[in-house]
DNA sequence: TTAATTAGTGTTAGAGTGACACTAATAAGC
DNA sequence: GCTTATTAGTGTCACTCTAACACTAATTAA
């Protein structure tokens, strides 16, 4: 049971390569990511954190593919699933890990700890209350950490998390990636607030609201917010004729 | 000598991880890529060609990042070095070797030739004429290749050719790289003739120039072509700070 | 009744885009 | 020296997109 290498010799898990997944979750306040807590086998020793947080990653195995691969590892340490997950980049410096404390952690972890690997990054944007997170394998926990709130990471993870950012960021300004964040029945206000969250600013609302209008994907409903202490509101849904048809243009959405 | 495995005991290369090399060259007339050609050790079968053509790659040192690595192999197999490499893809498939040549040709050249290999890759946009290609490790020789004349390529080469273009004109339409493929002092209808032949398509010429003028980066010469059969075109020159300051910049070219 | 909160709306000035056709300058060929 | 072939160079118009800007409306809570 310990040290604890997750079914390697099952599965032929490659030595060199991993994946690793910046799952970013949206909800309506702030823009997070999902961390998952290592299971600490290791005696604490002096200065050492006691808390160390990662990016959900691991090796890559023999039979998958590299998208197959960071699906699979997405579920075995969060058990998420069903998660569109988008490469946007492979790290690779000899020098990846350089923490004792994640070195020690690796020969904890791995047959062959002491192997240099080349991880390839995923990122994904999910609307966070759809998602419950449970944290399986090697994890202690499994956490929705706010974006800006971003502790120190294990290995280069704080640098995959800057670039997952950005490659996020390309992403929504080009794909009308937003609307699967948003319930069937959602406001303009909740959309722009979508926009306004990942993208880190803030959006003039008659403009915003041009221009979405003039894209002619949304479906005006006779329908309107209940409950709220202000101006109810109305509800749209989203033409998902018209949305599909958008996930394959060369549309750029800068606000 | 043979099988031939240069140097692998002393570099420690890694037998799971490769970089490979789109090397775009421009030569005013059409986009060409560079190939080279394998060194052929193999005994010829039946139906199996005798020329094989692939992307400039191999396997990655232990002591090396990434893109040291893609240059470096790129030094190693075709004599270039200077060349601003950027990676765009990471390719994982455990099918990535199917073609029975292919394979026997890695076993002629690796010390793990079944070893499954993820290849992350690289791309690069050169003026044709600054580079001379010339063979060496295992390469036979090394080419240009015309795009729209890519033969069948080793292993998923095709595959990471497509991917490549894709990139490359993503980063012509939003980086002023176009004007490092231009002598110091060029034409309008050179610069346009960089947008055309790399984006594919034909521009208005009004419009395009005005676009350009707009950006402020071009400084018209006192000078103009020599020796053409034609009209002879002003020269310009262009404006490096400013183009310094749009290399960070967020700007989008759409002609 | 009041306060707090968000929804919802239009205009204007400026910049950018796409479509479009003719004259000018040169070398080459005759 | 005339003609031809070739590329350079130029302006306008209609349209669309963009950024900036301020007030009224509807609801709940206190």
């Amino acid at each position: 049971m310990y040290p604890q290498t997750p079914n390697q010799s099952v599965r032929g898990l490659n030595p060199h390569v991993s994946v690793d997944c910046v799952i970013f979750g949206f909800d309506f306040d702030r823009l997070n990511v999902l961390l998952i807590e290592r299971d600490i086998h290791a005696p604490h020793k002096n200065n050492i954190p006691q808390r160390r947080f990662a990016l959900p990653g691991n090796l890559v195995d023999d039979n998958e593919n590299l998208d197959e691969s960071a699906r699979r590892v997405l579920r075995e340490l969060t058990n998420l699933d069903d998660i569109y997950l988008e490469q946007f980049y492979a790290f690779g410096s000899p020098n990846r890990v350089q923490n004792e404390y994640d070195r020690h952690w690796l020969r904890t972890m791995r047959a062959d700890p002491d192997a240099r690997v080349i991880t390839i990054a995923y990122f994904s944007l999910v609307k966070l209350s759809d998602y419950h997170p449970s944290p399986s394998s090697w994890a202690r926990s499994a956490v929705w950490c706010p974006v800006e709130d971003i502790p120190d990471l294990a290995f280069d993870h704080n640098e995959i998390m800057d670039k997952a950012i950005v490659s996020l960021r390309n992403m929504l300004a080009t794909r009308p990636i937003a609307f699967k964040l948003l319930p069937e029945k959602f406001t303009f206000g909740q959309l722009q607030k979508v926009y306004e969250v990942v993208m880190g600013t803030t959006f003039d609302k008659r403009n915003f609201r041009r221009k979405i209008t003039n894209m002619k994907i949304l479906i005006p409903l006779e329908e309107k917010q209940q409950g709220v202490p202000h101006k109810p509101a109305r509800l749209y849904r989203f033409d998902s004729d018209k949305y599909r048809e958008m996930l394959t243009e060369d549309l750029v959405f800068a606000v």
